[in-house]
DNA sequence: TTTGATTTTCAAAGTTTTCTGAAATCACTA
DNA sequence: TAGTGATTTCAGAAAACTTTGAAAATCAAA
């Protein structure tokens, strides 16, 4: 009796090929490779794994997969859940991709925006301008304002999109894809 | 050039607290350290800058000097210019910060998002559908197609602020940092 | 409390990425 | 064409980052 193809090579191949894309488009925005590895297995099976899966199917060691999984938590992306009589610990992926999304968000506004605009308000604040002022000092003050005013802007949104109040970002990104005509009219706000 | 007064210590103090901030912010996004800090340092200066100006002033070899330059003008941040009479080559920042954020956009959608979306729709493709197929392989379409509907319509978002007419982002970025109902009072300013 | 399974930690090893510097190439001039 | 100075290249060296694996810590059940 030939096994049911409940797994065919296709799943498992293409399963394969999304982590390895999926990692390596992790390490070229700054997330370890096998961190995002570990994120795209628990995301293509769509199961709960525990560590024994993820070091087997990545050939990965203990620690490695302890550490990348953990780290998936906090990032918000991946839940620990438990089978019934099995002591071990299960890691599921968020598999809503909005949420996922905006947990991404959220961690990387956290650990590197916010502190990135501490220290530019620091460095803003070294060089304080009056009228008898440098004009070196007066342009560099104001390239520093200008950045300051895309971060925050930037940031503002951020926020938004991430809010607790949660959608946001699905509505105005989904708006701003498809309305907005070609060219210059700019989008209508009604909220 | 002579020391003019109008480098104050504070100045190039904080020129330097600059670079190393944007250079740790580079890193973290998977840009590499020296490339950010070389870009940080024409912006924050923001004159034109020779290859030995940038050695000088970041300690690096003419090789990575050269190479980092020459990346930043690929990238589209960074222009060449000349001196009359100096046949050395001058590099000088974007200062609109907009246009810098445009051109970052646009280039890591082009090397990162375009090919990761190709990428995804071949993956999507090697498990094809059809009504006897097993639940397994129709819950992994199903998770692919959402994640490729996520990225598509972010693509189509970035698209639209990178596009040649220019100033969308601007314009949708200012607008949704400032209406859109619930959260705090947005960031003034502006152009 | 003891036991044994599971998870975490972290120093050392391994890998990848980045940087250097000297040689090659280029661009211009005489 | 040779000479001069600027720029690019790239093999090897150095630095940064990641992974391993065994020991320690933790945990749950008995």
């Amino acid at each position: 009796m030939p096994p049911r193809p409940s797994h065919p090579e296709a799943l498992v191949e293409a399963q394969a090929r999304f982590v390895a894309v999926w990692g390596q488009m992790g390490s070229a925005w700054g997330i370890s490779r096998t961190m995002a590895e570990v994120h795209a297995l628990l995301f293509v099976t769509g199961e709960p794994l525990n560590t024994d899966d993820v070091m087997e199917r990545l050939e990965i060691s203990r620690g490695n997969a302890s550490m990348s999984v953990r780290a998936l938590v906090d990032w918000g992306v991946v839940y620990r859940s438990h089978k019934r009589g099995d002591r071990k610990e299960y890691f599921q992926a968020e598999l809503d991709v909005w949420a996922m999304f905006r947990a991404i968000l959220r961690e990387r506004m956290k650990r590197e925006v916010d502190p990135l605009l501490v220290s530019l308000h620091e460095i803003r604040d070294m060089t304080p301008v009056d009228r008898k002022s440098p004009e070196a000092v007066r342009d560099h003050a104001q390239r520093l304002d200008a950045l300051l005013g895309f971060l925050e802007t930037a940031d503002s949104v951020g926020r938004r999109f991430v809010s607790p109040t949660g959608k946001g970002l699905q509505t105005a990104a989904t708006l701003l894809s498809k309305t907005m005509g070609t060219g210059k009219r700019a989008a209508e706000g009604g909220a």
